[in-house]
DNA sequence: TACGGATGTGTGAACGTGCACACAGTAGGA
DNA sequence: TCCTACTGTGTGCACGTTCACACATCCGTA
């Protein structure tokens, strides 16, 4: 391994200008600094192309002015889920405003989460906002035991209350569209459900059966494994096998609901005519979809910057209430129900 | 802004486990060192919870083991383009292999410009990946001023020769699946030209001339601005308008023929019955569509890889041959046409 | 004259690490 | 006996930066 090139330090631009490094310093850093002695380091620093070396200020300063933005298993979501993009450019829009570099760390394999770790430890960021962790995840534990400030969007991961989060109601949510898509006068009602192996599937359905009360029946209910259009599909068909009849669906997600749209068609069920369908999530799905879909507003880009500001504010060294913050997530109706 | 809590160092490891700093450094980087020696340190190391600080490790070694992955301009790219999560699967995957972390920075303002120039500029990182980069792009200048290691996915930049890239053969890929589509008997073809403002765009309709050579007719493309479903559904009318008797497709991308196979349907027009379609990418909409797509193959997942493999052969100190590197891009012929 | 404050500059130490070097002990061969 | 090779350990320095401190000068005022 060839090392890089040596560049100018300060000690250089000291020299070049003739003055000592504690006055090139504060040229950069601000202080009390003659005009003659600015003039002649600035036309120095031009002079060298000198750039300052963020490693040594950070090892100065235990500050590297960055945030990580780490994405488990980011394989399904940046095919699938529209949100993680959405997700990630309103967290930077945020840290760009307070002047922090958004690192953002994918983690795919085992290999990858000590890596991960290892540079979480090592001080190249002053925090780290964490997507889609599963409750266990390894690097919960390394950010606990690191203390490194850090906010979850999501789910609150179980075993560290002090890590705060911002999320969305999935349950209170999926009642919430569940219960128009009832009130409009379907009978038969019945759910795509997705990813019951993640709390936010777990409480979309939840949030459903509590919108049927009485009404429920779980043989109205396809559990299939992803949040994607082909899961849509297999739900679909699935649905309509069991139950002909079936006037409503609420599909886990806006994916879901178009695969779930295009099996209709096929079927030859008029959409909102013979069956409603809502989704969640209200994705660049919902409005590609013929007819649009009535769904769930999730605020993608407002995650973002929430989580982004709960990290910002503990850098700051303030103390956060403990807990978690919920964002509103508005119905959005359109045609499709 | 509260500093961190100061952490343990090689110096209280070696304290604890009574050697000196030196026997710690040998322990934890190779060398000799006696079994008892090894085990008091490790305990120590475990007791204390020691994490070695990579910001002194960088300042010292002037190496990060970090490579960046810089996206221009990706918000659209998040929502439309289905390449860029993959190009940064494919590069993770490759750095990972290689022990080197790939921290991803986006670039939307003016403000991240300049962020993301010094955050590169500092030594956080030993490479960079750039990714759309137009071809005046400011961070060019910054990398080449530097010579940081790099390689850019797409086009090559202008000014400066001697960056490596990798890319697909536009233009090729466009001649070779319009002569495809013209050899099945379509005699009115016509295509939906997207973001002539950049090179692919303008390749990819470069491709088209010259495949149908004196039977290309301008009255024939229809100039949307982005690679979207929306620009597609917008193309396909216009297109219709003009010549009603058209009988062949060629979108520029899946996202655009999706829109396009929309506006066909409406039209009560039959695919590939009445009108052939084919598109470019073959990303998660060719097989998502109704019927699916026949379209260019664009290896993402290569294209990062490559690019990984680009910058870790400079970082080894290789001198790479100038100029770029084309992947091949089979076509995939499915029902669209 | 003496003092205090404001302005301007240089020096030494420290951040935590890795490596070169010095040094010590042991073993084997000429 | 001396030389070399190998194993094992400690010390000093350098990486490039910032900060605290010391020092120097000038000015207005008691």
């Amino acid at each position: 391994m060839s090392r890089p090139p040596k560049r100018a330090t300060v000690h250089d631009i000291a020299a070049a200008a003739g003055v000592s490094r504690g006055t090139v310093s504060r040229v950069l850093n601000g202080g009390y600094v003659s005009a003659e002695a600015r003039a002649a380091i600035e036309a120095a620093i031009l002079e060298v192309g000198y750039v300052p070396n963020n490693a040594a200020r950070t090892l100065k300063m235990r500050r590297s002015q960055a945030v990580a933005f780490v994405a488990l298993e980011p394989h399904s979501l940046f095919l699938d889920d529209p949100n993680i993009g959405s997700i990630m450019l309103g967290a930077n829009a945020a840290l760009s405003l307070a002047d922090h570099q958004m690192v953002s760390l994918v983690v795919e394999s085992q290999r990858d989460t000590e890596r991960v770790a290892r540079y979480l430890s090592g001080g190249f960021v002053d925090g780290a906002i964490v997507v889609s962790a599963r409750t266990r995840d390894p690097i919960i534990k390394v950010i606990s035991d690191l203390s490194l400030p850090a906010a979850f969007v999501g789910h609150p991961p179980e075993l560290s209350d002090n890590i705060p989060f911002v999320g969305i109601d999935n349950v209170g949510s999926a009642r919430a569209i569940t219960s128009r898509l009832a009130s409009s006068g379907r009978r038969r009602i019945g759910m795509i459900a997705a990813a019951l192996d993640r709390d936010s599937g777990i409480d979309r359905l939840t949030g459903f059966k509590t919108a049927l009360g009485t009404g429920y029946d779980p043989a109205l209910v396809a559990d299939v494994p992803h949040y994607d259009y082909g899961s849509g599909v297999k739900g679909m068909r699935l649905l309509l096998e069991r139950e002909p009849s079936i006037d409503g669906v609420f599909a886990a997600s806006d994916a879901i609901a178009a695969g779930a749209l295009e099996t209709l068609r096929e079927a030859g069920r008029s959409v909102p005519g013979d069956v409603g369908v809502v989704g969640f999530d209200d994705s660049t799905w919902a409005v590609r979809c013929q007819p649009q879909l009535s769904t769930v507003h999730q605020p993608a880009k407002e995650l973002g910057s929430c989580a982004a500001q709960l990290v910002l504010r503990q850098l700051r060294g303030e103390t956060l209430e403990p807990g978690g913050q919920m964002l509103p997530t508005p119905i959005v109706w359109r045609d499709s129900a």
